[in-house]
RNA sequence: GGCCCAGUAGUUCAGUUGGUUAGAACGCCAGCCUGUCACGCUGGAGGUCGACGGUUCGAGCCCGUUCUGGGUCGCCA
């Protein structure tokens, strides 16, 4: 092993190009690839730029040669020499066109053969990956999508300073507020039995610098939430996390609008159609079964109620006569795709989700049976049709008329080729059910397409009733302020109260969720009892919040952007952990260190923890 | 906590109905090779079939349990 004494680089192994030929250079990198011709050695040097063939031969000294035989794949080298253009260009390289005539090569350090080859395009178990995530970071992909996220926060801090907001930090060991996502909690070794919280997002802080007259705040915030992990959840992640005083709804969301738009223009050099569209959370259930829905593709929800009450299928119609509804979702051109045992494994799926079952409707594409049109006119039985014949074969064919089947075909436009799941019940079900299997059979039929389907989602409902306990509970959190038009329905008809919140969503994912916050404490304490909080409970969790909005508080709002989340949706990753360095995994644990582990009885001792 | 998927050389995979010594490609090691770039050619090493238990004359294969990883529901104000 040999060291840098008296090297300077001088370029990047992905700099060099044609018009550099003749001049000096000197390059540091890891090994990608040796090439041993015997008399002619090659070797292909890679830094987070590129990479830049080393070549050797006829006029490579003995030695130097013999040294670069001798290199293995991520080795660590110095290389100085002459670029020249090359004999054999190899067009898939950026430096292709030269190459580095190396005069002095040093082995700054040798490497083990490392457990998986870094390529850029692998196939490679993700846990053997994470296990050894320093070598996992080595590739391409993973250099590129962490400089995107530079980029990214890059662009954020830009965006916002020049738009006057001052980033201020705010505590990671706070105290404990018992609303929402778990916390982790921290040991205090001063306060024994006394536990800190690692913060779930910045909110009371920011909320108390808008109090304290900051009047724009940002921060790429680290958050921490201790609940099960997804595709894209981490347990802890990063969040543009901003404030604005004396400002409605639309101020923030035009703020907003204008960094999104900024972001996607100058990191991926993607214009983005503005003002981007919006949808209020009811309309968005009703058309999508969702309230963070995919709009890049069709698949919309149909209500059938009315064409599928008193049927007489004692599914469609108690579900009816009981409040709900019957919907269908028609997947337009599924019928290949979505044979009868795809139909069976969407209705597993749904009842894992809480229907009760699936009907469905699949009217197959059969060549030479051209002017059918209906059912009604075929003279066969609808439902008692086998596969084949013309006609749609209906789940629940034997037991309505054919009026009321036609109808149903009629309402969801259904056509050959198409199938249609239809489903039962409280809206409460059916929407979120359809809303899932309108993702998964888009997913089937491979019909998304690529792009950004922004959407603002607006007026949600103030308050969610508990499945469980039956209670209502802020859908956003207890600071949000109500809608003008439902402060009079606050206690005596929650469902009804909107709240001025806004979520952005793309291609299905959330991306951003703020709201204008209360600042008025007598409306605040108000909004605490219609949750159930206990004038005590006010008093031990947020007294200390209430207090500071009586000292003068402005109007404000602000939103938390998951900068992780686009960061997933720039790079166009699968996966969370394609766009966090260090990510962990379904369990929480970091593979490569092991985290967590366990403490020193001493340590544990010092706090007063038994385990 | 529930459901689904995966686990066989270093890596990615194949492995027929349960039947002789578990194969391939890449990687690795050695030799040859003067224009390669996924270099090529020749040879070689490399396996607790995730683990434990069971069925069987016989288990990579069947059964049970368990571990690890992934997806998802619950959960995520």
């Amino acid at each position: 092993m040999e060291n840098l004494k008296n090297f300077k680089r001088t370029k990047y192994c992905g700099e060099p190009r044609l018009t550099d030929a003749g001049a000096e250079a000197s390059v540091c990198g890891w090994v990608q690839r040796r090439r041993d011709l015997g008399q002619l050695v090659f070797i292909d040097l890679r830094d987070r730029t590129g990479i830049l063939q080393l070549a050797f031969g006829d006029e490579t000294p003995r030695d130097i040669l013999e040294k670069a035989r001798s290199v293995r794949n991520e080795y660590v080298l110095a290389a100085r020499g002459v670029l020249r253009e090359r004999s054999a260009k190899n067009p898939e390289l950026p430096t292709g066109e030269v190459e580095l005539e190396v005069t002095e090569l040093r082995i700054l350090s040798e490497a083990e053969t490392p457990p998986f080859e870094i390529l850029d395009k692998t196939n490679v178990n993700e846990e053997l990956r994470l296990r050894y995530r320093y070598l996992d970071l080595r590739r391409p992909s993973l250099q590129r999508n962490l400089t995107v996220r530079h980029e990214i926060s890059r662009v954020t801090r830009e965006y916002f300073y020049e738009n006057g907001f001052l980033e201020i930090e705010t505590p990671m060991l706070i105290k404990s507020t018992p609303e929402g996502a778990r916390d982790y909690i921290v040991p205090s070794r001063l306060h024994r039995g006394g536990f800190y919280a690692l913060p779930q997002s910045p909110q009371i802080y920011k909320q108390l610098l808008m109090l304290a007259g900051f009047d724009r705040y940002v921060q790429l915030a680290r958050c921490f939430r201790d609940e099960d992990l997804r595709a894209d959840r981490q347990p802890e992640f990063t969040q543009v996390d901003a404030e604005m005083s004396f400002v409605e709804a639309e101020d923030v969301m035009a703020m907003v609008e204008g960094y999104i738009v900024k972001l996607f223009d100058a990191v991926l050099g993607v214009k983005l159609e503005t003002p981007l569209p919006r949808l209020t959370y009811v309309d968005a259930m009703a058309r999508y079964g969702s309230d963070k829905p995919d709009i890049r593709f069709g698949l919309e929800l149909r209500d059938i109620s009315g064409a599928a009450r008193d049927s007489g299928f004692a599914v469609f119609d108690d579900a009816v006569k009981n409040g709900g509804s019957v919907r269908a979702i028609n997947i337009k051109g599924g019928a290949e795709a979505l044979t009868r045992r795809e139909i069976d494994k969407l209705t597993e799926h749904a009842k894992g989700i809480g229907a009760r079952g699936l009907a469905y409707i699949r009217w197959a594409i059969e060549s030479g049976s051209a002017g059918f049109t209906n059912p009604i006119n075929t003279g066969l039985r609808p439902g008692v049709a086998r596969e084949g014949d013309d006609a749609p074969s209906v789940s629940f064919g034997k037991l309505v008329s054919p009026e009321v089947l036609a109808a149903i075909i009629e309402e969801t436009g259904c056509e050959r080729g198409d199938a249609v799941l239809i489903a039962a019940g409280p809206d409460g079900v059916t929407l979120p059910v359809l809303g899932a299997l309108r993702l998964l059979a888009a997913k089937k039929l491979g019909i998304i397409p690529d792009g950004y389907g922004f959407l603002w989602i607006t007026e949600f409902p103030f308050f969610e009733k508990n499945a469980d306990t039956g209670e209502w509970e802020a859908m956003h959190h207890p600071f949000t302020m109500p809608s003008d038009g439902g402060l009079d329905f606050i206690e005596s008809d929650p469902g009804r109260v909107t709240a001025k919140a806004y979520d952005l969503v793309v291609n299905g994912v959330e991306l951003c969720s703020g709201s204008i916050r209360i600042s008025d404490p007598a409306l605040q304490e108000r909004m605490f009892r219609a949750l159930g909080l206990s004038p005590e409970d006010i008093e031990a969790k947020f007294g200390f919040l209430t207090e500071a909005y009586k000292y003068g508080a402005p109007p404000h709002g602000g939103v938390g952007i998951g900068l992780d989340r686009i960061a997933m949706i720039m790079c166009a990753a699968d996966s969370l952990r394609d766009v966090v360095a260090f990510p962990k995994v379904q369990n929480a644990s970091e593979l490569m260190s092991g985290a967590p582990g366990e403490a020193d009885p001493k340590q544990l001792a010092e706090l007063g923890i038994k385990v």
